[in-house]
DNA sequence: ACTTTCTTTTGACAATTGTCAAAAAAGGAA
DNA sequence: TTCCTTTTTTGACAATTGTCAAAAGAAAGT
């Protein structure tokens, strides 16, 4: 759980009773490689926590798995449509590696709210600065080429290309494997 | 500012105080068309509620002006990287029509923040529905075809095209404006 | 080591989209 | 209206990227 609340003081610091009251409202799951976290169709009723592993979105279109973000350590993971309205949402998330997480529900995390004002600041400015990385992606995607793309995620991603199979990080790029392929064999 | 509270009030009831408070914290933007709200290199301080009129921020990249939204009637406006980092941003924020906004400076809301909680959760939220907003963008720009991008732009967004020049949508779509003309030649 | 399976690369070709240049159309101002 | 400016369309061609199929390479299990 040290990952977690250090994580977290980067964003905002929270007081020693909000700090006790989120702990006791989180439960660790393990997950091995391979397994779901949440399937299509389903309603995602809690945010986690990726303390060890790696995770990967996705969803089915027209019979393809279309990658749209993946997790590490250190991040927060939910399937954020379905999470924030309460509705099924079309996305899978897949285990890629063995991980540990840290999950709550939509309803303890709404009562925590109530009571600390700091822990809705918190998720407040977290959410933020995902909407800035989630700009900067859209961004890229729409003014850059694949090759651009590529290189921005070498730069600022690298560890991705070490953990990731080729045709999902291309899925994640928005272009076809092959063109992937003889991008990097250009480089 | 009759717009403003009913628009709030789908996101998020707030209570009187807070409202009053917050009407208070408000000032009223009139600008022409052409102008700008907001220029690159500048910090954007101020959150924006647009009453009326329309708005697009665009940045300049090898020359040339990449827009990359559109703000209509009822949409909460501000460059928001810059509004939340408080550095400079790229953003520029043009006028298309003349327009109305109500504006509020970071530190003001900040401070609202302090003493309404439900205002805070007020902005909590609207972020959240706004990700999910920017979320759908990004899957369309990274899995759909252009001509895809504009037959949904079509249902979604009609106004749009009555409103804004054909070379702004195109960029707004991620392709060039001739391609978007032949699309809809073809339609 | 030897299969078996999964992942990555390569080739050939087609489809999509971009670029540059010019023409046509639409809209505003005098 | 006429002129001027801006916007949209069209043509020709090039560059990028996708698709399908097959081969090569890497990883995992026995």
């Amino acid at each position: 759980m040290n990952a977690l609340y250090n994580c977290i003081s980067q964003y905002h610091p929270i007081s020693s009773g909000a700090w006790e009251a989120l702990s006791k409202a989180l439960t660790r799951v393990e997950i091995p490689r391979n397994s779901f976290l949440v399937r299509e169709g389903m309603v995602c009723s809690k945010l986690y926590f990726l303390e060890r592993g790696c995770l990967r979105g996705y969803y089915n279109l027209d019979g393809k798995e279309v990658t749209y973000w993946f997790g590490f350590e250190n991040n927060f993971i939910t399937s954020f449509y379905s999470f924030i309205s309460r509705k099924p949402g079309i996305e899978n998330i897949q285990v890629l590696e063995d991980s540990t997480l840290w999950g709550i529900s939509f309803e303890a995390l709404n009562e925590l709210f109530d009571q600390h004002q700091d822990l809705e600041r918190l998720v407040r400015i977290i959410n933020e600065q995902y909407y800035i990385r989630l700009e900067e992606r859209l961004m890229a995607m729409q003014f850059k080429t694949a090759r651009e793309r590529y290189e921005q995620l070498l730069e600022t991603s690298p560890h991705i290309l070490q953990r990731i199979p080729l045709g999902q990080i291309a899925s994640y790029l928005g272009i076809s494997q092959e063109t992937l392929s003889r991008i990097r064999s250009q480089v």
